[in-house]
DNA sequence: TTTTTTTATAACAAATTCATTACAAATGTG
DNA sequence: CACATTTGTAATGAATTTGTTATAAAAAAA
């Protein structure tokens, strides 16, 4: 469904927030302050962002900054005109109060995300077609077999597509960022998707850099 | 790019400041003590402050409590410690010890705009596009292919646009510190970046200098 | 367990980059 | 202007990086 980024301090919370989100099919990741989202909002796209307002780091509000226009709501723990219509002046799409019911949640952010029309879980490009929520892609109508590194791989190439990924970048995303293993080995499953997909054209080798899916 | 404010009580470093900044396209207020600082801080807003801790009238720890959220760096005379931890737990964004290389400053202030989003991902003059998460150049529309060394020594250049730059400094930024080699080898990239680029009347030479990128 | 599939690594081939060189052109100086 | 110095230009080969294949190791499935 969406790829969701809920940045929450209070574990308990997040848990609650990314376990239900799941639940009805949405990706979620979640980070409990605002520097660790900046990070990975640089890193990676999202369909939606579900901040809490009061973070450790930096502040919700800051975070909207670099949203970048991607559909974003807002929770905090006080009820306050005045947050609210910050919030909503400073470009949220949606708020929500604490303490809140889940089902709460669950219908604002299929609000959003209905608004927002982000509900895209496929992605098709030349004769090829990618189903997220199955994670399988098609090449000419016929499914491509792609290993899960592979497809991983690739995921993570479309989702940060037409951005420059360093191999070690790549690695983080992919493997993990304790992964201790040669950068080669993104090389020979780059290899791999070209071979199945024929991405001559679409995944490029930047020399001396990396790689960079174009779309 | 980004309003802001310096508040510094030794003139020469204020204006150095001042200067350099601007010359990389902010725009900049410079005060010489923290009365005045407090008084356009009420008026106006920034995207950037940068305070010297001693100041006089009112310190750079006071002001940064009226910072409200604004993004700080902390000068400061002295190497210590204490201050620095005194400094960045008030919620200064970064901190630089006189004396100090306009470079490093340049990059901090570059670091907490791109930190805080007031930077862009992209720079476009003349026929040239400039995208920076990609990697990309863009001339008339048409990709011009740069190797990764002339990709980097432009993106030097740019961002430090008219500023002059040696051919030790390109080589320390763009090569690395530990470089032992030629500062010829400047020479031969930089025609590389004029030929493909056509930048003649933006990539200026200066005669027994170095170069500047002109904008 | 055995078998199969997936993944990592190593080794070599192919491709690309880039520093260096040598010479030409330009610039500044007296 | 003549001279010395600095910068521009083009070409070349070494060094580095990437592509590719094969094989070993690890993980998953049977």
């Amino acid at each position: 469904m969406a790829r969701i980024l809920i940045v929450e301090d209070e574990r308990p919370i997040r848990n609650l927030i990314q376990r239900n989100l799941e639940l009805i099919g949405h990706t979620c990741v979640g980070v409990g302050d605002g520097v660790d989202a900046l990070e990975i909002m640089e890193s990676e796209r999202f369909d939606l962002l579900i901040f809490d307002i009061m973070l450790p780091g930096v502040s919700g509000y800051e975070l909207i900054g670099r949203a970048d226009g991607t559909p974003t709501i807002f929770v905090t723990a006080k009820e306050g005109i005045n947050d609210r219509l910050k919030g909503l002046s400073l470009g949220a799409d949606d708020y929500i109060v604490k303490p809140f019911e889940i089902q709460e949640l669950i219908l604002r952010v299929r609000a959003v995300l209905r608004r927002t029309k982000k509900d895209d879980k496929r992605l098709e490009f030349d004769d090829i077609v990618i189903d997220f929520s199955a994670k399988k892609v098609f090449k000419n109508g016929l499914e491509a077999i792609l290993t899960p590194k592979e497809y991983s791989l690739l995921e993570t190439l479309v989702l940060n597509r037409n951005i420059a990924l360093s191999r070690e970048k790549l690695i983080n995303l992919v493997w993990g960022f304790d992964y201790e293993g040669d950068t080669r080995t993104v090389d020979v499953h780059i290899r791999q998707l070209r071979a199945k997909l024929g991405l001559t054209n679409r995944l490029k080798t930047l020399y001396k850099t990396g790689y960079r899916f174009e779309l």
